[in-house]
DNA sequence: TATCCACTGGGCAATGTGGCCAGTGAATGA
DNA sequence: TCATTCACTGGCCACATTGCCCAGTGGATA
């Protein structure tokens, strides 16, 4: 579950040069290549490491507008509503959470315009009470994980 | 920019099996491999897909509390508080926001408790007005993109 | 002391890679 | 109408990498 300095390396230079190899990686980091692949086997059966899917920008895909709404939800409406967005593909991602919205999900959107339609489209359930949405203008910090990989490392190993 | 279908089922073939290599890919589309080649190429020098980084599961790591944060920022005070909140490994992503709060940010913490030691690093710099916490429950929807890609792909070719 | 475990470093056949080329067919423009 | 351009095909090559195997080593544990 925990991962120790050489897992951290690894996870690092695969951030770094995805579509590097196991030997190319086992030359970079000194070790062994049975290593480095038993490693990479122990950190995706670990679930660690999820998979390497292709990275896609919305924005170069004609969705540059992104945006986040707070849902808040009738009482044991939650199953429908949840279905209902699964089935939006300019719902990137969903969570349940606590305070004063029920749930928070990420949107994108061709443009501003195109915003209210996907709203539209979001809201379009009975179910949801209240839509309450804020337009993300930057992303000073994109998503990120090796900080958090370096810091595990670290404490571990 | 856009994309057509061809290129569609490449980064869903890509996003189910990442380690695959470009041969079967032309096998498995019935395409040449200097076609695949190419395409792969094209999208990323589009910057449609960015890379295919590690995709790391901060619960695995050891921090499964997951919480959104919305952060009043003093007139002025921006840029200071996104070089500080950079700083924070369990900052996973910072965005600035139109609307009541005037950024948002996606923070993990090894638990409820050491959530409280992530806030008080995150608010501990000058020109935060205030912060509000919701923590994310469950997670219904998976940060995905393959939905998006199919209806891209859909209509432009 | 005996056992376990991760790691090393090597060998092997099979496969994939990057690079290259000539030919084809559709779309574009003069 | 003809010439050009472009993406794609299908084939070739040398080379590197992969998956798989093995025996040996050193540290930790029972």
């Amino acid at each position: 579950m925990a991962i120790d300095h050489l897992d951290g390396r690894i996870i690092v230079l695969l951030a770094r040069e995805p579509r590097i190899g196991v030997l190319e990686m086992s030359r970079r980091l000194g070790v062994a290549r049975g290593t480095v692949q038993a490693r990479m086997d122990r950190l995706q059966s670990n679930g660690v490491v999820r998979g390497f899917g292709p990275e896609v920008d919305p924005a170069a895909l004609g969705y540059p507008v992104t945006a986040f709404a707070t849902l808040q939800i009738r009482q044991g409406q939650g199953a429908g509503v949840r279905a209902h967005l699964a089935t939006v593909p300019e719902v990137l991602e969903l969570h349940t959470t606590t305070g004063t919205g029920d749930m928070l999900c990420r949107l994108v959107a061709r443009s501003n315009a195109d915003l209210q339609r996907v709203i539209d489209r979001v809201v379009g359930i009975e179910g949801i009470v209240r839509a309450s949405t804020a337009i993300v203008m930057e992303n000073p910090v994109p998503l990120r994980i090796i900080p958090l990989v370096e810091q595990a490392a670290e404490e571990e190993g």
